[in-house]
DNA sequence: ATTTTTATTTTTGTACACAATTCGTATCCG
DNA sequence: CGGATACGAATTGTGTACAAAAATAAAAAT
């Protein structure tokens, strides 16, 4: 599980064989997956699991760089004083888990400070499509993140974000985001290339 | 049909009684409804409507906006000379529908030529995700189109996008087509007024 | 030998039945 | 009278059976 090759075909009484339920819920939970991308749904024909290209990759993490940029465009000029507080908060969780080591922790605030990011700009419905994507691009994410190095700079980059929203700097905020974000998709790069090359290799 | 309430409840039974089907497909496309937004699901308690709220609105069409000048912005840099003659013949065929009154064909030809911005992005992702966002507006898009002096000022607004995308003026080009949207946006939001209007004086 | 047609098998689509849960109502208790 | 509780009805969740379609294999024709 979890290594499904790109144009494979899902076979549904294999599947409710798997997670030993019938076809019934199967077939619904396809359809919500088919919402994710991470299925395509062909009438009559089946289910086929779509695993993103590389440069499909790359295109996602272009457009969640510049949709959280917006977000924190937005909140730069929308946020509240609770929210700012929060914020900080969330940015010393993320220290402070970090020294620990609890990297779920970490994960947990992290999550919290751009959560709280999307909200504060005062959009809702960006805020809802920007959390989709991210989870969207979850799946994609792995042990890469647990290098020490790479989340301390993380640290200090979400502290220069901060830094200018407090400053009313708009646009310098959401430059700074755009660079957090691509960043972090290009360690995402690794892993995928990684799990290509395993895949190529035919296991 | 067409008219439900907010936060309505769907009964499966009657919604299946209705379309003439068993409850199996209707629950597949209430998972598929889902994903538009247009239904919210809770586990075991049913399916809700959920028509958004003209703030919400207003929220998504600020989004298609802002997608859509990234698009158009990045389509400037990106675009291919036959993506260039395409875009200026779904101009012109704009203009030619508009002067024979057919508005379904305008409406296909506009469409062509927002479509084919998106794809001219180069990032095919957000292509999608543009044209995705663009359908769930649809339902909420009627009639009001249909003014001529729209129409044309509409048009007007296309030329002025091609032109600063020939003149490699991305920034202007984007910005121009946030304006374009948004008094899209405008005249959909008269729509909903009436809608509201007409639901809160209970017919 | 290749293509077309036909038959068989597999797989998807849908209806239906029953189980599990929630909702509405009436009853009981403080 | 207000609120908790218990019962019955309605509704959602899931397993199974069968119909429809597609995929595969076999046979026939060119």
């Amino acid at each position: 599980m979890g290594d499904y090759l790109d144009g494979e075909k899902l076979n549904e009484v294999a599947l409710a064989d798997q997670f030993q339920v019938s076809r019934t819920p199967l077939r619904e939970a396809l359809q919500g997956l088919r919402a994710t991308g991470l299925v395509e749904l062909i009438p009559n024909r089946g289910a086929f699991v779509r695993r993103p290209s590389m440069t499909r990759l790359v295109e996602m993490f272009e457009m969640m760089g510049q949709l959280e940029a917006w977000c924190v465009s937005l909140a730069t000029r929308r946020i509240t004083g609770a929210q700012r507080i929060y914020l900080r908060q969330a940015a010393r969780d993320c220290e402070a888990a970090l020294a620990e080591g609890r990297h779920d922790a970490y994960y947990a605030a992290n999550n919290r400070l751009h959560r709280t990011i999307y909200e504060a700009s005062g959009n809702e419905f960006l805020a809802e499509e920007t959390q989709r994507l991210l989870e969207r691009l979850h799946p994609f994410r792995r042990r890469q993140l647990d290098v020490t190095g790479r989340l301390q700079q993380s640290m200090r980059e979400h502290s220069a974000i901060l830094d200018a929203m407090d400053l009313g700097d708009a646009d310098r905020a959401a430059e700074l985001m755009r660079g957090h974000i691509n960043t972090l998709g290009d360690t995402y790069y690794q892993y995928i290339n990684l799990v290509e090359d395993r895949r190529s290799s035919g296991t």
